[in-house]
DNA sequence: CTGAAAGCGCTTACAG
DNA sequence: CTGAAAGCGCTTACAG
C-alpha cells in the first residue's frame, strides 16, 4: 500500500489539488460540498500530508528542539517530561535530545535540527560549548533559550532555578539549627550552577559571621565518586565539619553511600542538606533535608520563554529564576534543639 | 543572514548545483578541484542542506521514533537514554516522545512521525491501543518493535524483560528465606507486564506447594496511591502475610511510604521484595531487595531489532526477553536464618 | 567528469 | 469559490 498524495485525494474527490490543499489548511472560502468530498476522500485513502513537502514549500521553520545532558536524570528527565506535556497541551511539537555533555554529539543535534528547519531551541549547553557556535545559530534567526546553565559570552534568554538563593537557604537552615562547622561539597565551578551554589554557601556563612575553613570546601564533579571521596576527606580532617551542604543529586547519592560505608551517624556526627530532591529522599532514615527544584515550572517556563521569543523577536533578553523549596527533614536536625 | 541554499553554494564555487549535490552525497566521480571549491564554498556560507528538500526528493523514509509512556520514569527514562546513546554511536537519528499513556497524544505522535517520513518505531503502546491502528501503520511499510508491553492482536517484534522469570526469582527467594505467607501487590492485569509478573508469583508459590490466600493478591494500578492502600489492606487482614512482592517501582515507593507511616518493621513484620531497582534502593534502611531490569540492554536491543527489521523485511517475528537480576539485600532477610 | 532539466508533494498568488 | 501554474531546495537520469 503506497502512501496517498494530494493528487490521489484530488482525483478521488474530483477536485483540483489546490482545493485539497485549501481544505487541509482550513482556508475559509471552500464550498461545503467540495470540502465534504475532500474529507471523505482523505479518510478513504488514509491520507497524511507529506510534511517534507509542506515544510519545503512554506519555507517553514517550525521545529523546536529541547537539548539536555541526560534524559536519564532526576532533574533533566522531569524537566523534559514537563516540557513535552506542556507542548502537547499547546499542540506544538518538540524534539528532545540528550547530549551526554559531549560536544560532538551536541553539534550533531544542532546540524540535524537546523536542516529540519529549526525555529528555536531550549538548551542546557554542554560544558565548554563555544559561545560562537550558538551565536552563529542565533544569527540565522533561530531563537535560543538557555536552561539551567548560563554561558558567558553568549547573550540569550535564560531560565533556571534560583541556585544562589536555594543554596543560601539550605546553609542558612543549618546555621539556624545551631551548626557552625559547615562544609560543602561543591560542583564543577566552570558550570554556572556549581558556581552559584557555592556562592550561596559563602553568602550564608559570611552573613552569619561564620568562619569558612578552606578545607571545608570540597570540589566534586557533580558525580557520585568524587562526592564519595569528598566525604571521606572531610571526615578525616583534623578539624572536621559537623554539617555539610551537597550541591546536587548525584553527589548526594555518593555522599549517602560514603556515610553508610563509613558508618557516620546522621545527623549526630554529620548533618546533611542536599540540593535536589531524590525519589526516596523522604523515605531514608534519617529522611533527607533537600532543596527542591520545580522541574515542572522549569520545563513549562522554558517553552513559554521560547514561544514568546519566537513571536516577539526584538524584545530584550530575559533572565528568569524559579524559586526552590526547602524540604526540612531529619538529616539536618540538631540533637539539642529537637 | 539568510540560510544558504545549494544555489548559493553553486554560484560561490562556480559550478552547477548538480555538482554541489554530488559532493554533498559523496558521489565518487567528481573532479578533486571542483570538490575542493565546493567544500570551501559550503564552509564559507555555513551551508546546511535543507532536509525537507532532500527528504521530498529522495522520497526518503528514514525517521525512527521511540515512544514511551514517560521519560520522567526510572525505567523508561533509562531505556530512552540508552537508545539515544546507541543511536548516536551508530550515527542514526531517533525522535523520542512520551505519551503519558494518553491515546490521543500517542496518535498525534504517530501522525506527526508519519508525515515526517517514518521508517520505523519502537513503542511502549498505551493501554487500550487499538491493534488495528498499529497494523495499519505497519501495512504502510513502517517497521514496528513493541517494547515492554505486548499487544494482543498485533503481530510484531517484541522486546522486554523476562518478567515471568524475574517475578518468579523474587518470590522464590522469599520462599528460600523461609517465608510462606507471601502476598503480592500486582499491577494492572490488562498490561502484559502486570499479568506476567503475577504469573511469576503464582508459579513460584505453586511450585513450592504454598497456599495462596485470595486476599494476598492485591491489585494496584502501577502507581503509589493504590499500592499504599494495598499495604494497609494486607496488614489489616485477619491472616496477614509476612512478606510481599511488589510488582514495580512506583508501587514500591507507595509501599515504602505505607510501611513507614504504619510503623511496620521490615523485614521482621513484613519482608519486602520489589520489581525494579530504585535510585536509592541500596541506601534505605533496611536496604531493599530488588529485581533489576537491564535498561541499557533494553534500549540497545530494541534499536538493534528495529534496524535489523528495516534491513531485513521479511524475516519472522522475534520475541526477545532480557534477563533480570536479583539484588538480595536486607529487606528480605529472615531473622532466624541470618 | 559535468551541466541542464525534470520532478518529489505541496502552497499560493493569479486569473477567472 | 475554483483551477492552472509557478516554485520551494534538492537529486538523478540523461546527454554530452
Amino acid at each position: 500500500m503506497k502512501k496517498a498524495t494530494i493528487n490521489d485525494v484530488a482525483r478521488e474527490a474530483d477536485v483540483s489539488k489546490a482545493t485539497v490543499s485549501r481544505v487541509l489548511n482550513d482556508v475559509p472560502n471552500v464550498d461545503d460540498e467540495l470540502r465534504e468530498r475532500v474529507l471523505v476522500a482523505m479518510d478513504k485513502l488514509d491520507y497524511q500530508p507529506n510534511r517534507a513537502a509542506r515544510t519545503l514549500r512554506k519555507n517553514l521553520q517550525d521545529v523546536i528542539g529541547f537539548i539536555v545532558p541526560s534524559i536519564d536524570d532526576t532533574i533533566f528527565g522531569a524537566v523534559v517530561q514537563s516540557a513535552n506535556d506542556f507542548a502537547y497541551k499547546n499542540q506544538i511539537g518538540i524534539l528532545s535530545y540528550s547530549t551526554a555533555d559531549n560536544l560532538d554529539r551536541q553539534q550533531m543535534y544542532f546540524d540535524s535540527l537546523i536542516s529540519e528547519g529549526l525555529a528555536g531551541m531550549v538548551i542546557v549547553p554542554a560544558p565548554d560549548t563555544d559561545p560562537k557556535v550558538l551565536a552563529n545559530i542565533q544569527a540565522q534567526g533561530v531563537k535560543i533559550v538557555l536552561l539551567d546553565r548560563k554561558l558567558t559570552g553568549f547573550e540569550a534568554d535564560y531560565i533556571g532555578s534560583d541556585n544562589l538563593q536555594g543554596a543560601y537557604s539550605a546553609v542558612n537552615h543549618l546555621i539556624n539549627q545551631g551548626y557552625t562547622r559547615i562544609a560543602t561539597i561543591a560542583g564543577s565551578q566552570h558550570v554556572s550552577t556549581g558556581a552559584e551554589r557555592l556562592a550561596g554557601y559563602r553568602m550564608a556563612m559570611a552573613e552569619a559571621n561564620l568562619e569558612v575553613q578552606p578545607e571545608w570546601i570540597a570540589f566534586g564533579d557533580f558525580d557520585r565518586e568524587t562526592s564519595y571521596d569528598a566525604v571521606d576527606y572531610l571526615m578525616k580532617l583534623s578539624n572536621p565539619p559537623t554539617a555539610v551542604f551537597v550541591a546536587n543529586d548525584e553527589m548526594t547519592i555518593g555522599a549517602l553511600k560514603a556515610v553508610k560505608d563509613l558508618q557516620i551517624q546522621v545527623p549526630e556526627e554529620l548533618a546533611l542538606v542536599a540540593f535536589d530532591e531524590l525519589q526516596l529522599s523522604n523515605l531514608l532514615s534519617p529522611a533527607l533535608t533537600t532543596v527542591e527544584q520545580s522541574t515542572q515550572a522549569l520545563g513549562e517556563e522554558a517553552l513559554r520563554l521560547l514561544i514568546d521569543l519566537m513571536k516577539n523577536s526584538n524584545r530584550a533578553v530575559r533572565i528568569v529564576q524559579i524559586p526552590t523549596k526547602l524540604n526540612v527533614r531529619e538529616s539536618s536536625f540538631m540533637k539539642q534543639t529537637t
